[in-house]
DNA sequence: ATTCATTGCGTTACATTGACACAATGTAGT
DNA sequence: ACTACATTGTGTCAATGTAACGCAATGAAT
């Protein structure tokens, strides 16, 4: 089946496989070089940017389809993925963005669930940005990364849908472990606050960082430096996984 | 149109009113007697109790279903309500459930939209005990309060969905205030301490506890005391409610 | 009038936090 | 080879917050 076969499928009979209604949408963050960035698609008919989702199969648990949807545009099978709200506005506009796509194909004329009311739950992840490798789907013709703070306008809600994304992954630092996802396996004291710092939007005093997050013991200190840094070279460390792993139940406090 | 014809249209034609798929469900949760106590239905097919719950007209806002179904089951209007979590199991077995009532009703052979797989939308609501007056719905013959750890058994996953409340509940101690829509209006600091005490479970220190909420500046204390009690009568506090709105938006840090 | 559970207010020891000082490190420039 | 310097690792100290507990005041019950 072609490219536009293929769309033409999906819009007449996706309702078949799909669960009517309800979709899923995700807000991928990854950090690199000091940033915090999101994956992004771009949806081949409106110009536009857009979150990665999809739709939750007639016999499928919907982390299992934001699971798909990830694994999809990423590569990434072992992701950290938890939903963080549902977009119910009755006016997301689906219908006029959908018609609006089915007709750049070249389709028209046809009735599709695709012009349905669609309610949304929207996903958070968090992954290694170096092991990402992007993916687009049949609906879009880039893959990208986005830095958080330079996101462009996105189509319906998704702008939205981000912002509400990134409280709650501020809110979440406050009592859970948050780097092991989003850094490699070592990594610096500079970094993880960095990581911090971009997260929460303002700086730290970098030594009361060290202390707290010390404090925690979900860190292991290496014997080993940063090579070919000037100045003074950090030491790297790693996450102990399960102490991190019982803080990420018990909570941290912080 | 009767009570079974009401039944029988909703199974038949809800779908039209309706969207597929979805449901609401409300843990509904009050204090009285220093007890925390959740709201809920009998279902008048299984003699199990359940949630109340219903579904999202075609052209609602999911926030303004839950409100209408409180609304329905309380009597009142002004309800503090959020969304805490989507329940999408593709085994919660509301196919069996469903057959099961609309046979025990009388009616049989049917096709219904009703049997489709459902994924629900937990909402959890805080209300004042003493202003609620519970009335079931077409599908319960009883609607009461149930102290919070003599929940009985429910259907499908409701305990899960009022454990996962409770938890949602616990959390939000920390960094938000509560008792605001718990409470009546006026209320004695033993009865605001009980009240964290209850949902925490887990007791405070009534001193430690009355210098904390007193700093926090959301209450402010009458010149009035308990009249009838035994003992040295407490006096009467209430909300600050302009502070107590900032509070909620910005944090307590609790 | 006395008893006594409970309330209101206070104290003290200890832990946590925020702000800052200073020496150690190691590349880059001279 | 030596020096400059940005950055890291460790430490200090005062302010603030927290946990644990003491004690007198209250007021219905006896």
């Amino acid at each position: 089946m072609d490219y536009k076969e293929e769309i033409k499928d999906h819009f007449i009979s996706g309702h078949k496989k799909y669960l009517r209604h309800i979709s899923v949408d995700c807000v991928i963050f990854g950090f690199h070089k000091n940033e915090l960035k999101i994956l992004l698609l771009k949806a081949n008919y409106a110009g536009k940017w857009a979150l990665p989702g999809g739709f939750i199969l007639k016999d499928e648990h919907m982390d299992e389809a934001a699971k798909r949807i990830l694994e999809q545009r990423t590569g990434l099978m072992e992701i950290y993925l938890q939903q963080f709200h549902v977009f119910s506005e009755p006016e997301r506009s689906t219908k006029r963005v959908n018609k609006q796509f089915l007709k750049n194909v070249g389709i028209e004329g046809e009735e599709s669930w695709m012009f349905d009311r669609f309610i949304t739950v929207g996903y958070s992840a968090l992954v290694d940005f170096t092991k990402v490798q992007p993916v687009a789907d049949i609906f879009s013709d880039a893959c990208e990364w986005f830095e958080i703070h330079k996101v462009p306008e996105m189509i319906l809600d998704h702008n939205l849908i981000l912002d509400t994304a990134l409280n709650s992954l501020q809110l979440q630092l406050n009592y859970q472990p948050v780097g092991y996802n989003l850094l490699p396996e070592k990594f610096t004291m500079p970094e993880l606050l960095k990581l911090y710092e971009t997260i929460l939007g303002r700086t730290l005093d970098r030594r009361n960082f060290q202390r707290k997050i010390i404090s925690t013991g979900i860190l292991k200190k290496l014997n080993e430096t940063k090579k070919g840094v000037a100045h003074k070279a950090p030491y790297y460390y790693k996450f102990d996984l399960r102490k991190y792993q019982k803080a990420l139940k018990a909570g941290l406090g912080f």
